[in-house]
RNA sequence: UCAGGGGGCCUGAGGCAGCCGCGUGCCACUCAUGCGAAAGCGUAAGGGCGCGAGGAAAGUCCGGGCUCCACGAAACAAGGGUGGCGGGUAACGCCCGCCGGUUGCCCGCAAGGGCGGCAAGGGAAAGUGCCACAGAGAGCAAACCGCCGAUGGCCCUUCGCUCGCGAAGGGGACAGGCAAGGGUGAAAGGGUGCGGUAAGAGCGCACCGGGGGGCCGGCAACGGCAACCGCAUGGCAAACCCCACCCGGAGCAAGGCCGAAUAGGGGCCGCGCGCCUCCCAGCAAUGAGAGGCAGGGGUGUUUCGCCCCGAGCGGCCCGGGUUGGCUGCUAGAGCCGCGGAGCAAUCCGCCGACCAGAUGAAUGGCUGCCACCGUGCGGCAGGUCCCCUCGGGGAUACCGUGCACGGAUACAGAACCCGGCUUAUGACGGCCCCCUGAUGAA
RNA sequence: GACCCCGUAGCUCAGCCGGAUAGAGCACCAGAUUCCUAAUCUGGGGGCCGCGCGUUCGAAUCGCGCCGGGGUCA
């Protein structure tokens, strides 16, 4: 059973999950004890306006209802993060991309850094010392 | 009539097919499935049928519907809004027509007229306030340069003389007169011309402008006419303000129902706690129980009937908890077509169809073909031009045509629903108006 | 969905109501002081006042329409 995540906890605790980023988007998975195979699609206002969001979201739905029931985690959360490449990025390109953060995110690889980064535009770092 | 340019309005951004997929409404004939011996009764996961974003869905700038709250009606006050007149409308700050203003072009000697464009256009003789700098003077007008010096002094010359003065001429510019010209300014207390004067001035006259009243026309804004008034009082109200008219407040996160969770709390207010019989406790007041009547609620088309309650119920506020589901939720001041009224906005009548209801939020993905633009190649169905033995041959810049490649495909996504405004974008088309040129007709 | 506030120098803000000079602090530049720097002192530069249209003689200020940013309400 594929369902959907509605509630905004489940997202903010899909940040602490593997971490996998491709050019068109970022894929988060995390176990979620039984639930069985959940998604959800996060498009920030800085991608451009409501038309823009919303053809994403249907490009990554369609993108998730073909991948999921085959290459998806059982009893994961799957979370696909828009970014600023995807509406224009060829749909086969993507598929590949999604099947080979799945692949990775299955072995329980991520990206390097594992969990959430400071962002390169903080002042923290200067300020430090 | 054609071509080019400018402007406005309408339409509204691809189409078709195939495979997979999404939201929603309906459907039990077939398939699937539950019960059943069967007839049959269910179940919408699959299946079938239908529908599935916009002209701006946007900004949230106005006006309504709808819902709740408040309120005796209404008026006044406060606050806010609108502002030529008439019409349209459910209503509007919107739309249409007209009026006055202003501006471009054309006609005309001029006065004036025609066509088009633009604009938030009540009141400045109700009051208050402001008008910097410059300038003499900025709201009781004033007099810097300048003009004059007629009138009254003063000075000079000549003449007369009763030696006091008088007359004529001249000069300076003291008093005084003036506001035409210069200069300052956004703005200097009507404009042009002629007369007039010492110089001037509405001082007088003509025309233009202005004013209040009258007459005529118009529903009105307003326009026209003749006479009168020499003209006395600039601008700003998108400064305060005055006048006229309009507006109760909040908003689908309104409102209603259910569930979960927490508390099984506090305060205030309203309605009610009835009657009879039997039995038990008690000396009694009274209390507990059973039945009936009255009462309340539900079901229900009404009576009847059935069920429940029968002593508490309801409302508001505080405190605490929950951020789930259903409803409101889409058929409408709506749309298509035809006819009629009206200059128009718009209205009336008839006919037809049913046209989104999502909620981490439904329209997507892939493939092929056809459409738009450009480039290249092939004379290549055809046009066009040339030659010619009239069957054909050749050339193709251009109109086309076949193939290949490349490009473009806007602005933008309903969230209770309508009417507008504003902003964004406007391909291909269609209609209308204006200007220019050519041609033809009268 | 409903509503509110703010855009002025590189940064943080005055000035706006009540109209006519665009200002303050920090930062920047130059000079002085110091062996050098910091601090201090003196001087200086830097603005389409978010954009457009309008009202007015005159607009940062008044009116309207846009653009951008921030925030509140179950």
């Amino acid at each position: 059973m594929i369902s959907v995540l509605t509630k905004r906890a489940d997202f903010l605790a899909a940040n602490s999950g593997t971490r996998n980023a491709r050019s068109g988007f970022v894929l988060l998975t995390r176990p979620n004890d039984g639930q069985g195979i959940r998604f959800g699609i996060t498009v920030t206002k800085k991608i451009g306006n409501a038309v823009v969001r919303n053809r994403m979201k249907r490009r990554f739905r369609e993108l998730l209802r073909a991948a999921l029931p085959t290459q998806g985690l059982p009893d994961h959360d799957h979370v696909l993060i828009g970014r600023a490449g995807g509406v224009e990025r060829d749909f086969h390109l993507m598929a590949e991309e999604l099947a080979k953060a799945l692949e990775r995110a299955r072995e329980g690889r991520g990206d390097p850094s594992g969990g959430r980064r400071p962002r390169k535009g903080n002042r923290g770092g200067s300020k430090g010392r």
